[in-house]
DNA sequence: ATGTTTTTTGCAACATAGTTGCATTTTCTA
DNA sequence: TAGAAAATGCAACTATGTTGCAAAAAACAT
């Protein structure tokens, strides 16, 4: 089973048709084996990618529990939520602001157990800016 | 001491001009007595007013940390930082996606030295999103 | 208090991010 | 493979944030 047949058994499981630009999408998210940026996506599909189509399908794929977006409060960042370790949405995300990758680091993670009672919590994100190490020891 | 000299003497501490406008802001993020955010303080300071004006001083004003962003993520919520009990950094705001209104939770804070090392640290957020007491019990 | 200098304001224009409607194309189903 | 259903790509629009500059306001020296 090639590459292209798994993204469309896994859009077929969810009932989403298998078309050319969701396969190349996925198969795009699934590489980067880490958060992507909506721009990242952009330039790895090609400049003359349509915005509206990936904005549909990067909240289609996210509907369908597909991927997942880990960092709504910017411009979104997402990753494969399907056959990989669960990524738990409680954990810290470090986003460079030099390179803009987003890495998630398990050491940090969040207890929405403590929130208080009145309070209806839909969603719970720990996020810390900075450059990584890669980027702080550039000249 | 009126409170537009307040403002007056909180501005001339900082050697900023103590302007109209930046008098108005001052009142009415002091007045909310919560972090609240640009949308509302446009209608709170009036609909004519310039949106480029705005943006502008509450970056000054933040610079000169008369002020504070509490969610530089989103659009931002602004809090009085001069005169009352400090606004650590690291506790939880919980935003409600119905009233906008930004709540401070110091049940929670994050832990900013268990990040591994290698990565550099300029800021660190923790935010909820969901429905506060008020607007959850709305029919 | 008044005139001069400096800072701030308000406007026009621009840039980026995200959304909506609709005709055309692609995918699905029988 | 033909018709039905869904997705794509385009134009246009909204919201958010930024830059440059002339006019107005504030600060300052006298």
């Amino acid at each position: 089973m090639d590459a292209k047949t798994i993204y469309h058994e896994i859009l077929k499981e969810s009932n989403l048709s298998a078309t050319r630009f969701r396969i190349n999408t996925l198969k795009e998210i699934d590489m980067a084996g880490r958060p992507i940026s909506r721009n990242e996506l952009m330039e790895k599909l090609g400049s003359n990618t349509d915005r509206v189509t990936l904005y549909r399908n990067l909240q289609g794929l996210c509907d369908a529990g597909i991927i997942e977006n880990v960092d709504p409060e910017g411009s979104g960042y997402f990753v494969m939520k399907y056959g990989k370790k669960a990524h738990t949405q409680h954990h810290l995300h470090f986003e460079c602001t030099a390179c803009k990758k987003l890495y998630c680091i398990h050491e940090i993670v969040g207890d929405i157990s403590k929130i208080p009672t009145g309070f209806n919590v839909k969603s719970f994100y720990l996020l810390a800016k900075g450059t990584c190490e890669a980027c702080s020891t550039k000249t």
